[in-house]
DNA sequence: TTTTCCATGTAACTCGTTACATGATTTC
DNA sequence: GAAATCATGTAACGAGTTACATGGAAAA
């Protein structure tokens, strides 16, 4: 339901067209979401269909129909209702590039220490990425400042992970650290 | 194909059935990873169906036959490449979470200081439970280091911003933090 | 004896992505 | 005139979950 309350914060802070939406998301959250162009447009479907927005259609000239979404009241509801219940809930983040790091001493410690590397460029990448974000008010940079809360501290511990394996005398990894 | 990998890395250590496949996944990667029962299956049926992996039907007793899955040598080469696949990229992670923090200042003050105590009570719970996860040989260990030194990080960001929250001078939250 | 564990699977479904299709308009 | 941007959508697909179905064995 993530997706949808983003959608219903954004709408309810002012009416916007699918476009324009993927296009702020896109522009403003990209650090921290990814939402498709056709997501968009099929999740504003779904909320429309539920009477969570309306649309209203608006037209410039000659160009394709732009339908504007509101939030509707039951739409006001569930968003007073998702907030609360995304803010005071946890949900486990997922680390998809874990799984290597649970076979990590399948390969030569020179290997690894190559592969890690490669990584870590792209993570430093982000974070500078993230740093250059422009800064927002209220709220929203709140996420801005988590996300690189946490690069940095996955730099750091891919940091001393390296050197943990660069040091190897063969007990480092599972050694006391 | 992060699940993939983490099939073929592990039964390329030794030949295992679904069934048991899912429940050491369950008991001492809980933490970090999550692959339902059917997703075992159908994964395993898969990569059975790739030429990954071949069974060998066991049987004990009048019990219902177990499949027991061996990594083949497509599937030895399969997991080398995935392996170095994974180890070398950086894939982010996704913080459902943060959609809510997006829209903190539409809650007042002191209603946003008790979801996100809620947050904190679960965020703390997981916390505990990775510190109290059995020590593994090898690098598996890795990833719970990893998880602890993340919700670490996350303990500590989100008790930052509550205390923040409780100072409330009105621009604490976009305050140069 | 009832519940839990062992062991497997299927069918239906949701969610989201990819790739495709359309067409006007603005910028280079 | 070509390319990028504005603006919308559909169709097909893939990944994964849920709920369901089966049935023997062990434990309570």
């Amino acid at each position: 339901m993530e997706r949808e309350l983003l959608l219903l914060g954004l709408l309810r802070q002012e009416g916007m067209h699918g476009y324009q939406l993927h296009d702020f998301i896109e522009s403003f959250m990209q650090t921290c979401v990814d939402l498709k162009k056709s997501t968009a447009y099929y999740l504003l479907d779904k909320l429309a269909q539920a009477g969570l927005v309306d649309q209203t259609e608006e037209r410039e000239g000659n160009r394709p129909v732009r339908r504007v979404y509101h939030l509707t009241p039951a739409g006001e509801a569930m968003y007073q209702q998702l907030l609360r219940e995304n803010l005071s809930g946890y949900q486990p983040a997922r680390f998809a590039g874990n799984v290597g790091l649970t076979f990590l001493d399948d390969l030569p410690a020179g290997e690894a220490i190559y592969h890690l590397q490669q990584r870590r460029t792209q993570l430093a990448a982000a974070l500078s990425q993230a740093q250059q974000a422009p800064r927002h008010k209220g709220s929203l940079q709140l996420i801005i400042e988590h996300q690189i809360m946490h690069l940095q501290a996955e730099l750091t511990w891919l940091d001393s992970l390296v050197s943990r394996l660069e040091t190897s005398d063969h007990g480092a990894l599972t050694g006391s650290g």
